[in-house]
DNA sequence: TTCAGCCATAAAAACTGTCTATCATTTTTA
DNA sequence: TAAAAATGATAGACAGTTTTTATGGCTGAA
């Protein structure tokens, strides 16, 4: 049996007429009849009863001829639910980003993504790097926005923007009086971290001297607005990324701030994905409106 | 696309491999491989992202792949259905009847029909002979009994029996006195006949004498069993099918009767249907079935 | 009776699906 | 780290199936 010979009968059923359900299948009055004749065989059923006044439809080839609609019918769904999934733009995507990004990043492109691809829904997911990269793996994940480069092979990424490292401080702290700021300006163990975990917490480490990294074990922030609060009340100064610089915060909380001067005091934000992902298209179109909605804070490749 | 084309998509998602979803469809690795690409570029739409690791349905692929299944569950009925309808002895079968006959014949073999043949379910109709073969041309009915061979060359029909007439006369009648019966000794005008329509009486009126043909215009009855009830009232003697002196009515309500000895006393009865009706076989299992219920009144050919 | 309409049949041609053999890549094992 | 195993993709030959054109036979109508 084949989806075509179910198109042959369903015609010649519509059409009472061999010859004219030929022609709508496109296709020679013999093939039609050869193709009916073997299905009627195949099935040990007699679907039509042919005469020369005209086609009559036996009763179990009614039953079956209704039968065939329903599974035309289904082959017909398949091919329009291909088709409307052919827009790289629409469909479901799952997008996780990591703790010291997704709250900052996530208002710069929702609303333009509303607008832009309004048949995309994509579902977040906040989590740090290493439980990004395994739901990436087993493919609870399409995306993710991460601070780090794709290291298992099966994964690739796009390249978002590299994001400077500001340094904040109270109000009153001696850096205030800097025009600038770099780390060999601040104190060792002056510097709040984020707990284990976090990318943004090695990031921070290893744009400081040695001597500082094993300090301070005992302070360790479980957000970045945690890490901030706490500089606020004066428990030390901190780095943060330069987009969670874009809350309008700084002087009402008695805060300070400086871009580092640091050579390397950034770090490179990619949209990692798998080798095999296929709706790549969709994936660049999102890269693209991350892109176009960032500010000028933070330099895009 | 294909039928085969989705039971190996859908082997595919069960097994999350195309090796083993190959063998589950008897078919060679690169055969499936093959297909399924092929469908994936008709459809212009991934289905599966092929990996080392382990196959992963992709979200339009898990849609597709359900559809898939409908489809085939429905190509998998019209196997069952066809496959149950192979049964020559199941289905509906419309069968007409003439009214000089119904009344008689179908007791005769309705109860073997229901344990013969319990699949087969049978409608029957009860009309003259012209509106039953109309309704046989135009697919109403499928067979029918008749007292008349059929005329239409689309048309064929089986002998079921040939029945001898019978003369039906009051007690008293002068023909009591008689051993048995010829159309000779029926007086020209003391027959009554059905109305015209019943071929039974046209019948009739052939076996009687030529004289007689015109007379007696005003009293004709519209069923047997009228004509019976006119004869008991001793209007007049009429002549009646074998299988309708069954009925153990000739004592009690004064009528008797004799076998005709006249040679083409007697009607033969057809079990007529198309020529083109595919069920062959239940007409032929009917026509037994008739046949076997008969009393040794009629004579079975 | 002839003619036109309709479905069935036959033989050749085109197409499609399948197989074997082989490759490239990845994962596992030694 | 290197060899082996596993997995899916590719290529070319082959077989089976579908389709087409040409033709036949039957039926109903003029």
């Amino acid at each position: 049996m084949n989806l075509r010979d179910l198109d042959y009968i369903c015609a010649v059923a519509d059409h009472k007429h061999f010859g004219r359900a030929a022609d709508s299948c496109h296709v020679s009055q013999p093939t039609l009849s050869g193709q009916i004749k073997k299905l009627e065989a195949q099935l040990g059923v007699t679907l039509f009863e042919r005469s020369h006044k005209g086609i009559r439809v036996t009763d179990i080839g009614e039953d079956i001829i209704s039968i065939a609609r329903e599974a035309r019918e289904a082959a017909q769904r398949i091919k329009s639910v291909a088709a409307s999934a052919q827009d790289p733009l629409a469909g479901n995507l799952s997008l996780g980003l990591i703790p010291t990004i997704a709250p900052y990043l996530i208002p710069l492109f929702v609303s333009q993504l509303q607008s832009a691809m309004p048949k995309m829904s994509v579902a977040y997911r906040e989590d740090i790097t290493d439980r990004l990269n395994e739901a990436l793996l087993n493919g609870e994940l399409d995306v993710a926005v991460l601070a780090t480069p794709p290291e298992e092979d099966s994964l690739t990424a796009i390249e978002l923007y590299s994001e400077p490292f500001w340094l904040l401080f109270p109000e009153g702290h001696e850096l205030g009086t800097f025009k600038n700021a770099s780390m060999k300006d601040v104190k060792e163990d002056d510097v709040l971290l984020l707990t284990e975990g976090h990318c943004f917490r090695d990031q921070a480490l290893s744009i400081c001297r040695p001597a500082q990294k094993a300090r301070r074990q005992s302070l360790r922030a479980t957000s970045l607005e945690t890490l901030i609060n706490l500089v606020a009340s004066g428990q030390g100064v901190t780095l943060v990324p330069a987009l969670a610089m874009r809350g309008g915060w700084s002087p009402e909380m008695g805060l300070m701030s400086h871009e580092l001067t640091d050579k390397g005091a950034e770090r490179q934000i990619y949209l990692t994905y798998r080798k095999r992902f296929p709706r790549v298209g969709a994936v660049q179109a999102l890269a693209t409106l991350i892109q176009d909605g960032l500010p000028e804070s933070v330099r895009v490749a």
